[in-house]
DNA sequence: TTTATTTCGGATAATTTTGTCCGAAATAAA
DNA sequence: TTTATTTCGGACAAAATTATCCGAAATAAA
């Protein structure tokens, strides 16, 4: 569905999203850490989603990255996604045809209308607050739970 | 989506499909030409098809590809997909998570359930002859028709 | 039997994606 | 100013996917 790197994108966004809720800055290191992904790899698409003006970023000691309050509540999970993969997920045809449309469809574009728009009014819809919220009070999981 | 393996093993299922309807056996050089696909490949895919019992292979001359009439009703775009992708496009977590459920769910899980289950119950509710119909009759389409 | 044809199977190559390494740039504190 | 820390950016490496090549096996017809 999504690449590796959009997955980890979004992993990571959100973990910055849930410390910049309590105006906590993070390191590369501590995403890594806490999204379990492979750290220089993530420093990577880090660098792409502020150049996307997704995430900040703030060099040198006391650096990290961070969303400023306010936009946590305006990006959407489809802004990371088309920043990373493209919009080719919810927008291209099911079989790979560059052209596929009402007018010339490929067999599966009507079966396949449903299910892109779903996935694309979610993706529009649900912003990285909403998510963060399940996070910050355990509900939901960045990654697998240490069994204790 | 689908990888391209799949894209091209979707396609190539569905051409041969509606030459057995009509009682024709077809080879991969006629497929790949129908389905704009690269040659090489598309064996490699036929290959897997075929071992899965989702095609017959005939060898030698007058050899090719053609599927029972009467299998053509029952092939489920599911099985092609599961033999070529897996089931992890409607099965696995979105983030990537190997452990990902209403227990111990990711930020995405509640959002995914409907999109997964939509994609799933399609792709096992449709089959082979639905899609073919439309190919037969022109209504539908392999790959960009040449302007003429 | 010989020949021509077609798929099968293994090796190999090209491309894309995923991932690593390391010096440069920025910046905060001593 | 110097040092330590952290992201940035480019080069590089590994792995997966996509794609090609070619001889072997099967088979139909001459």
């Amino acid at each position: 569905m999504f690449s590796k790197a959009c997955e980890y994108g979004i992993k990571a966004t959100l973990y910055i999203a849930t410390q910049s809720l309590q105006s906590d800055r993070v390191m590369l290191k501590e995403i890594a850490r806490e999204i379990n992904s492979p750290e220089a790899f993530t420093a990577k698409i880090l660098q792409q989603l502020a150049r996307n003006k997704i995430v900040d970023s703030v060099k040198g000691p006391y650096g990290g990255f961070q969303i400023e309050k306010k936009r946590i509540d305006e990006i959407r999970l489809s802004e990371i996604v088309s920043a990373i993969d493209g919009d080719n997920i919810y927008r291209g045809c099911g079989l790979g045809l560059d052209q596929c449309n009402a007018n010339q469809p490929c067999p599966l574009h009507g079966k396949f209308v449903d299910i892109r728009n779903n996935l694309r009014r979610m993706l529009e819809s649900t912003s990285l607050y909403e998510l963060a919220t399940g996070l910050e009070v355990g509900l939901t999981f960045l990654k697998r739970e240490p069994k204790s």
